[in-house]
DNA sequence: GGTTTAGGTGAAATCGTTTTCATTGCGGTT
DNA sequence: AACCGCAATGAAAACGATTTCACCTAAACC
């Protein structure tokens, strides 16, 4: 069934019935019978002649770093959900955190004739934003917030502020940091600098701030406990820059005897699904991460019909709220 | 940079470009010269024109239930991993446990011309089976054994018989079993029975095992739990189909004084990356999803590649090992 | 009444490949 | 010498859509 066939059914041109589809100017009449026949026959346009001619398909590239974790499951949700709605597909490549793999897919995408691209953003090396900035397809980067391109984040500082300042509310002294390297300006250095501002405003000294750093691994929360027990067995109050550290870092003061929520307070950040169901119960700053795939999606979308009838968009920087969750382990 | 210019440049005719890419009778001379001009040229043939000739794209389709989940997270890796080195992309579908919106998938990703589909097994309707025989692009099922039709599982009858030994080695009496629906045959049936199986074999009566059922959630497992508690509060050996069941079981029985690993037994099935981590660490019988991936993918690429050549393979089965890992729990 | 103007129309060109087809030349067999 | 078979070859058709082009008609304007 081609646009041949329909055509020949309805009785009009080939053309009529690709303005039929494309909207062009089309007499009342013509455009019955034709809606007419497309229902009849169950017609569908080629995805792959109509991306010949036109040179784009309704394919959007997905750059993840992991398959394997909450937040990105989360986000890829979103966009999906969101582009169903709007005929689109979507295309996945894993990064594994490797920025020789990432600019590889963001050309491979590009020239494979992906209609936009969103890339969650994790460190913003020099290159990568040279590959964000140049890129001939629209682009939007999510977790990060980049001047000048389309940006869909949450509210790290804020976040770490309030989440921080409720741990301290009811752990007073001997208070620990883990976070992440600050090649990732989010979850490194707005996070970071969030917990440092609540603990300067509730009196506590720089100095007197334990700061440990770990990978996005549950491994690397235990780790860095292990390293803080050392110097400090009665350490009171711990906040992790992931729920994912937090789980690390609970497991390894449980085991040292410090029960989250009743030795010890501890609060991770994402609200994971499981955040709701460890054993004790994980304090979190909730993100809406599935809302962040699908606002990222939406700007996306808009600028690919935007760009198809020549307009430019100004590059929209959505900046999420949070959801401080307060459960047993505080 | 098109067919045409490249044949120009390297003095040939297209067709012959078209033979040497494709692979057709071809003097050496011309082979050599068509190389050189593609390596200077940087030619990349344009995906869209190919597959509007010949009807199938370098894409396989995707077909899961949900995407915020370890298991499917890992197969997806596994499968992602394999195919890139064969030059496939991969599109994604996310059916929501929807028999309705799996169908609808299915018949989207053939018409739409992907090359194969891997689908994610859950509930086996007839629908669905008629389905899987009937779609007309090569198919492989993980998760579920279906005869004639190609797929990866795991041995879930053995380690469910396994794990279940295990836990009644040191957990004599009382035991439940917190299940999933028969409508999944694996999860469901398989599970279930390897458990009864290793149950009978400790002189266990079947009238003296609870059985409780849940879904994929961590809070089935909670409120599967409550309900034991109601009956039997003194539970001691629990198994649970699933990891994340078993999460939501573990905090049940922790808020109810029950201590897993001191007071009562638990273990999972999966091997997810928190089993390893949660406070009390799950004994579960680890499975290899990353692995299952890649071999669906390697039988659907196999099966792909014979199809364009005029082959029929016979669809392979694979049944994957598992491996018990006990921890704290138990 | 004559001249624009604008929308409606279908034939044909076009996109970048693969595939078919007819032709050539060559080595080997009768 | 005549014949066959086969690898090599390039011209041209095909794939299924969109887009251009030229033409037609009817309404609107002076």
């Amino acid at each position: 069934m081609t646009i041949k066939d329909v055509a020949r059914i309805a009785g009009v041109s080939q053309s009529a019935v690709s303005r039929f589809l494309n909207g062009g100017s089309l007499s009342q009449e013509k455009r019955e019978r034709i809606q007419e026949t497309i229902d009849k026959t169950g017609y569908k346009p080629t995805v792959a002649a109509r991306m010949m001619r036109t040179g784009r398909q309704h394919q959007i590239g997905v750059l993840i770093p992991r398959v394997y974790s909450d937040s990105v499951a989360q986000i890829v949700t979103g966009i999906n959900e969101y582009i169903q709605d709007y005929g689109y597909g979507m295309v996945i490549g894993e990064t594994r955190y490797e920025e020789e793999r990432e600019l590889e897919y963001l050309a491979l995408m590009e020239e494979s004739g992906a209609a936009g691209i969103v890339v969650m953003g994790t460190e913003l090396s020099t290159r990568r934003l040279a590959a964000y900035r140049g890129i001939r397809v629209p682009l939007v980067v999510t977790g990060q917030n980049i001047t000048g391109i389309p940006c869909v984040f949450h509210n790290d500082f804020c976040a770490l502020e309030e989440l921080t300042g409720r741990v301290l509310k009811k752990w007073h002294s001997r208070f620990a940091y883990i976070g992440v390297d600050d090649r990732d300006p989010q979850t490194g250095t707005a996070r970071r600098e969030g917990m440092l501002s609540a603990c300067r405003r509730a009196g506590y000294k720089k100095e007197d701030i334990l700061i440990e750093y770990s990978d996005f691994t549950a491994m690397g929360g235990y780790n860095a406990i292990q390293r803080i027990l050392k110097t400090t067995k009665d350490i009171e109050g711990v906040v992790c820059a992931t729920d994912t550290i937090a789980f690390g870092a609970m497991r390894a003061l449980y085991e040292a005897g410090r029960v989250p929520g009743s030795k010890v307070g501890i609060a991770g950040v994402g609200g994971s699904q499981m955040a709701a169901y460890s054993l004790v119960p994980l304090t979190t700053a909730h993100y809406y991460f599935k809302k962040c795939g699908m606002e990222a999606a939406e700007i996306l979308i808009k600028t690919i019909e935007a760009k198809m009838v020549g307009e430019l968009l100004p590059a929209k920087q959505v900046c999420l709220d949070y959801k401080i969750v307060e459960r047993a382990s505080i």
